[in-house]
DNA sequence: CTGTGTGCAAACTCTTTGCATAAGT
DNA sequence: ACTTATGCAAAGAGTTTGCACACAG
């Protein structure tokens, strides 16, 4: 939960060979001042306008992409049109939420996972994602 | 991998109240005679239409819908533009490739997953889907 | 016959791209 | 100055929808 300067954050995006232009900035200071969050595009823009950071929505999906890239957020594996990005890179899982549409955080991340298979021939495990699905439930 | 016979399929879709309509039939039919597959909609409708059962892609997304509610069916839950369908419905898991959107079936499905989390008040679990994202080895 | 399913094309949503302008170093 | 990023609008992919026609019961 440790909130970045703009300090930290520059020096992170220099040493990825981003430009920590104004836009850059905003955004990554809405993804990584409030602790772990899974966003869509949508929703870091309209953050990005409601903190008068006027940036348009094609340089939010560039942004976020470059910095998924960099290592510094994650792509969600769930289902549905839209793409979620998670701002904790470590090993987590989440709940989804059928027919919703909705990503929640496992609280406490104690799940084991145990017996792994092994990778196909000149491939390694990049991750291992873990979505447990709910429904509502039928009384 | 058992290969079910027409009279299966017809029964299976009239128990759904689904009408076993010439192109359902065809559709299940290339699902479920091949074992399991997880296939998207443009690639069922190629071999749909590679059978020589002239069937349109609305109706491919449609019936494909159809079945998932149905529950002989179920959605992938990968990232990326397209919807992945698996005719496995048991309890297995996957290997996602990164870059190249491709789903691998995890050959034995021996993992063993420990500790679920208690779902929020009201929910219920409803699968727990495990992706075991790969990339290809750095040498 | 009656109601459901199908096919087509148009509409929609989310995402990407091309190119002129603006900003960073 | 030189290079890279941004914004806009248009294009693109995948998916959904509306409505006339066809087919199953």
């Amino acid at each position: 939960m440790k909130a970045e300067d703009s300090g930290d954050i520059e020096k992170k995006l220099r040493h990825r060979a981003l430009r920590p232009t104004r836009q850059r900035i905003a955004l990554a200071r809405l993804l990584f001042a409030k602790g772990d969050r899974h966003l869509t595009v949508e929703e870091l823009h309209e953050e990005a306008i409601e903190a008068r950071v006027p940036v348009s929505l094609a340089t939010v999906y560039n942004t976020l992409h470059q910095f998924t890239e960099a290592g510094l957020i994650r792509v969600l594996a769930v289902e549905g049109a839209r793409t979620y990005f998670d701002t904790n890179i470590s090993d987590h899982h989440h709940f989804f939420i059928e027919g919703q549409n909705e990503v929640l955080d496992i609280p406490v991340s104690n799940i084991v996972i145990d017996n792994l298979p092994t990778p196909p021939e000149g491939m390694e495990i990049s991750h291992v994602d873990v979505v447990i699905r709910l429904r509502r439930k039928i009384a």
